[in-house]
DNA sequence: TGCCTTTGCGTTTACGTTAACGCAAAAGCG
DNA sequence: CGCTTTTGCGTTAACGTAAACGCAAAGGCA
């Protein structure tokens, strides 16, 4: 491998000259500049990303605002997990992160996270922006000069560096799928739950999921908790009894369903399909209640967005626009394979 | 973050002594070796992997040894492009690999790619040991001093530093229940399809299948090529056309089942499921000829070698003994989220 | 011609770690 | 007691790059 050296010695110049020319900085002569490049191309020399670190002592410090690790069943555990694994083996590079949660159902807690972040500068931001309206404005100052990573939820009206998500769309597509084979020969009806807030890619799942179901789908929303949940968990279970052969859940709450079915002794007449593995998810997947969930790798989400900012902000590489995880469907045979928490 | 100095300063030492406490080396007293434990401990110091690495200059040079890329329907394509990419992405960190390609079928051609390899010493060795016979003692020198990474199939006689790969049972398993999915209501039989040669893991693929089907399986041998292939086609021809409502093929060559089905004019009534996503097999898995595609993410498993390898060498870590990847299930929904080689 | 500015480039220090080298003090030995 | 050996530790060069600094030569101007 060339070095800094070598080139400097084949265009007859010093280290210093060539590091200029390199870095466009400073004052050279065009002619010199040709020679230089030319040994450049030559010996096929490639900055050694070790000491260029070394010598820029080049720290990447990543501020992350996400909701709060328990809310939607845990889910945001599963990116969380994925960053501070990544984070943990990229210590020894000098890359660090603080992490300001809120609360995703409280648009005041989110400006306030967004306040806290904003005392001191950072190097790079990763941030799920479940807030549309809010965060449009919030973050055109700070992308002037530094990265910033959605993930989750894209806004493409707001500025940023790279998304890194779910194409939710097929993903809803793949539930019928699968939903269709399951439920073939049976004469009823789908059940399509999903939570009463509004939010992008849950429409999208849903969507999806009604382009290519072969039954009828029949919607039904679901507040988040409260009393307000259990009247409707006992319209629904009415509803299931009667005249529902598969329930589709779009988002990480699919256990609720599960222990309705259990509870009432559906579970072998009504299939059940879900997203993400969040624990209680999991343990039903185990007991055969829910028969398949969807994820999109958030572990994998979480591990991206900081190699993301790792890459451009120490490398200096550019990442795509948009980075889209595999669709991946989980059973009770291959779930084990997914389970030690590397996925 | 702490350095060195800083240790070398609270314990008042010089950072030579640190240096000989820390790696054990040439000679100090035993009480300044507490005091500088002690300031570690205190300072939380980690060594900078980078400083290291510069001062070591160390290289990783990696020899891989596989079959050539084409065979088995070009799947060995799938984890040499991750290695590949792997590789690109560590350049700038000097990893580099030679390859030694041989033909699987051909014992002579894996002695000889080994011989050619064992020319120049490497500092680690990555290897798809299908020759389980050949494999067993080539490895025991090598192995003593420099790690060695099996991918694909596990040896457990010879010695190795790491395993990468699938748990084939759990993936006959999984196909199993997806075959019981779609046969719903079918009253005929299953035929598993697996090559004539022998393979440890397509036999635990085979294993797992007959294990949770819930119809009759009939199993049947097919040769690699040639008139003898063409001839057992013949006769699955027949076969398939009696008393069959589903393929289960064990490796690589799905499509092959996917021409006769499709030709046949078979393929509305017997659904086909087999594994890794070769090109023919995903054009017949987007023509909808084949089913489901079962995978363990063959280009991970070729980016984990490579890491695996650079985290010994040059980073200093340990890795798992075996390194299990989760198994994909790819039907025409989800495929193109899959699709663009990163998977 | 003398002085000042600009241009082009070489020199040097720093980044944090490793490891070779060698010096002083202590210990061993006749 | 004087000599050699051992012990403990400090100093230093090297890894490859970045960037500040400053020197010499050339050019500009009166």
């Amino acid at each position: 491998m060339a070095t800094i050296k070598d080139v400097a010695r084949l265009a007859g110049v010093s280290i210093g000259t060539v590091d200029r020319i390199i870095h466009n900085r400073g004052r050279f002569a065009s002619g010199t500049a040709r020679r230089v490049k030319q040994a450049i191309q030559d010996l096929d020399y490639t900055p050694d990303i070790r000491a260029r670190n070394l010598s820029l002592s080049r720290k990447c410090r990543i501020a992350v605002l996400m909701p709060s690790g328990e809310q939607d069943s845990g889910y945001w555990q599963l990116p969380l997990g994925g960053m501070k694994r990544a984070l943990a083996e990229l210590a020894s590079s000098h890359v660090s992160a603080d992490f300001f949660h809120f609360d995703r159902y409280n648009a005041e807690t989110y400006r306030a996270a967004f306040a806290r972040m904003s005392e001191s500068e950072y190097d790079g931001y990763i941030v799920a922006p479940l807030l549309a309206a809010e965060t449009e404005k919030m973050f055109e100052d700070i992308y002037q000069n530094k990265p910033v990573v959605f993930f989750d939820t894209d806004i493409k009206s707001a500025p940023r560096y790279s998304f890194i998500g779910q194409n939710s769309k097929d993903a809803g597509r793949l539930a019928a799928k699968l939903t269709n084979l399951m439920t073939r020969g049976c004469k009823k009806r789908i059940v399509a739950v999903t939570p009463d807030a509004e939010n992008e890619h849950l429409l999208y799942r849903l969507d999806g999921f009604t382009e290519k179901a072969e039954l009828p789908v029949t919607i039904f929303r679901l507040p988040a908790e409260g009393k307000a949940l259990k009247n409707r968990l006992e319209e629904l279970k009415g509803l299931i009894r009667e005249e529902v052969c598969a329930v589709y859940v779009t988002d990480s709450s699919a256990h609720v369903i599960a222990e309705l079915l259990e509870r009432e002794k559906l579970s072998d007449r009504v299939n059940l399909l879900g997203f993400d593995m969040v624990p209680d998810n999991v343990s039903y997947l185990q007991k055969g209640v829910i028969d398949f969930i969807l994820t999109q790798r958030p572990v994998d989400q979480g591990v991206l967005s900081i190699q993301t900012l790792y890459k451009k902000v120490i490398i200096g590489t550019d990442s795509e626009d948009e980075q889209f995880l595999p669709i991946d469907i989980i059973t009770l045979e291959n779930m084990k394979t997914f389970a030690d928490g590397r996925f």
